[in-house]
DNA sequence: TCGAGTTTGTCAACTAATGAAACGAAGTTG
DNA sequence: CAACTTCGTTTCATTAGTTGACAAACTCGA
């Protein structure tokens, strides 16, 4: 294989960037065809191109696809081996790193505790795991890392605001990682990070608008406007854990009563069962095994679900809505309840919700911390 | 007074459209101030503003303010006479018509039956509506058009998709409108409309992000996120009608159970009281006047107002949130129950709201629709 | 009062991005 | 094989924007 160029530090200009973004996104496409998406004479796609490929991000397809009559187009396609990014997922307890490449395929993942909550050890820490990380993989371009908490830039500055688990408060958290191992960084909440992820090389690839949920500790929601991520004003957006369901239900821990969470987060449905002991993956087993208490339990989490998807489909119209996360088990257990719940409370005049449901592992958190640094790469 | 410079064709430039922009949502400003605000060069800012004020668009300030030191700046104004806007609001049965400026100022008003719920007619009836108005006040240079109904931009078309109220379905009335009158024209969805006036000309004039809650014969939200009104992949964002807030509710027209507009919506408040023959404005005087189930209707209202405002919170973390509409007294008639049912609803960890209850004249129907076209005169 | 300092607005020269137009390349079709 | 179509490239012009120098218009302090 051709050696890689030198990822030489000229920075991308725009166009060289919407270029990217729409073979990343869209898959290989020639020229002329990039050019009439992106509203761009042929002549600045000529140029353009030629940059990409001498930077070694894209390659001159040698495949030609086949048009009705004309001369073929060379279709050009994204080589994903051109860069690589680490993505870094901060949970209050343990670190989870990946390296991908530019398709935000991870090529090595590594885990390990956190050696403390505070703050200098874990950006020392992920100095670390880079240093480990970046000597088998070199040429790393960026980082990104996901975790929970509220994250909003102000000033071109991305601050987080608050972390609950970690007990962070006000930390420039991507800007001292960025010194520490001298690439770019970015910080982003954790769901928000997913919902880049899904929106860009998932599911979601290719539309303006659309909607993530996760279920599993919590529930989150991140929400894609106009192909951008909604942050918030306070790094807060998608904060409907306390949706009310049930204004009779059972109670969550913030004192709500029928709330969202009370219903649908692992812990609630493990609680449903009020059975000293269990766990969520034995809960899981029981109501596959078709015990009534533990199937009423998921029935009553896909209610919750439903009314959930239902309320966003109203409130934001979007082109898809997602679920995932590790709790995803409740859609398949609960699916009629989720789409009658869903039903019930679709506004009467809604299209129907194009609803996708995705399996979940651990480290597309990770994974998602890469497509923050990608999308940074791409500023986008 | 000077004449009116001719307002030569010349599409305005990025910039241009920028700095007079900024000028009107932000005031009066220098051209450094502008240059720093818009992160451009002071050179830039001088031949921008060149062509702006040789357009008639904005004035040369002979006020000078003061700066701690230095060569005191020249303040540049706005000149809203510069242009004029036709501003447009169809309901079931009648047209209302306004004349603005630039500064989206009401000059004219005139409202007139509906000849027809035909789209011809309609679309007639606005053309010779134009020509009554732009003999009075000459220099009308766009239109713009609120109704109720699902506006999307397909292909860089405006398609009013459905609207009820008319029974209109997949109309271009923009581009119809655009062609009887010889003039760009706009389409939207009144809700939006309204939203964008708020945002740019009202209380929301500055931020980023807000949310506008409309309280009458319906209830319609509209959404900003980064400058923009969200539209929703069908034109359906913000329908949150059905809401759920009390399963034991009373039924909205659609069947629901105690869903939002069973509460909120003006008809819901008169029906709560059972009493036939009473309309909005005697049930208003009654809460007024003390009586204990005209009270109770509005508490209720107020109730299921603060449900939809948190919730609208908790979603979008908005900087801020609007209500307005012709059922605006329910605010004031229910302050402690709306504001009770916001701490209720809204998330535990969020932000205090930034609420701000703006009167309501049913003209500002008309004066959103000129909103729209000074929007897309600065295609925003 | 006057010179030093500061910020503004302007001008001229330069740069980078992009489009228009013309053209050769590479296929299809009759 | 000639006519046609579409693609990719080259050349040249245009244009939005920057940089840097400079005069203008003020304040402040000696």
């Amino acid at each position: 294989m051709e050696q890689n160029r030198r990822p030489s530090a000229a920075p991308l200009s725009g166009l060289e960037r919407s270029t990217l973004r729409e073979l990343l996104i869209h898959g290989p496409k020639s020229r002329a065809e990039i050019a009439r998406e992106l509203g761009m004479s042929r002549a600045s796609l000529t140029r353009v191109t030629r940059t990409l490929i001498e930077q070694g991000l894209i390659a001159d397809g040698p495949l030609e696809l086949r048009g009705a009559t004309g001369r073929p187009s060379e279709v050009l396609r994204i080589r994903p081996e051109g860069r690589r990014f680490l993505g870094v997922k901060l949970t209050s307890d343990r670190l989870f790193a990946v390296v991908t490449d530019l398709a935000a395929q991870a090529q090595a993942a590594y885990d390990e505790p956190l050696v403390s909550q505070s703050v200098e050890d874990a950006v020392a820490q992920i100095g670390g795991v880079y240093e480990r990380l970046a000597a088998e993989h070199p040429g790393i371009e960026a980082v990104g890392i996901g975790l929970a908490g509220d994250v909003v830039s102000k000033g071109g500055q991305q601050i987080l605001l608050e972390s609950p688990f970690l007990g962070w408060r006000e930390v420039p958290l991507a800007e001292l990682v960025s010194e520490r191992v001298g690439l770019p960084a970015t910080a982003e909440n954790d769901t928000r990070a997913l919902t880049a992820a899904e929106h860009w090389f998932g599911v979601g690839a290719g539309y303006e608008s659309m909607v993530l949920i996760t279920v599993g500790t919590g529930v989150g929601v991140g929400i894609v406007v106009d192909g951008k991520v909604v942050t918030g004003a306070n790094g807060k957006a998608g904060n409907l854990e306390h949706l009310p369901v049930e204004p009779t239900g059972p109670r969550c821990d913030r004192g709500h009563r029928g709330c969202l969470v009370a219903y649908l987060a692992n812990a609630a449905i493990v609680g449903a069962l009020r059975t000293p002991g269990l766990d969520y993956a034995s809960v899981l087993q029981l109501a596959r095994n078709g015990d009534p208490a533990a199937r009423q339990a998921f029935r009553d989490a896909g209610h919750a679900l439903g009314v959930l998807a239902a309320t966003l489909a109203n409130t934001m119209d979007p082109e898809k809505i997602v679920i995932t996360g590790d709790g995803i088990a409740v859609t398949e257990l609960a699916r009629e309840e989720l789409d009658a719940a869903i039903a019930a409370n679709r506004h009467p005049d809604g299209a129907p919700i194009a609803l996708d449901i995705q399996p979940f592992e651990f480290d597309e958190w990770a994974r998602a911390g890469a497509v923050l640094a990608i999308r940074d790469f791409l500023r986008f």
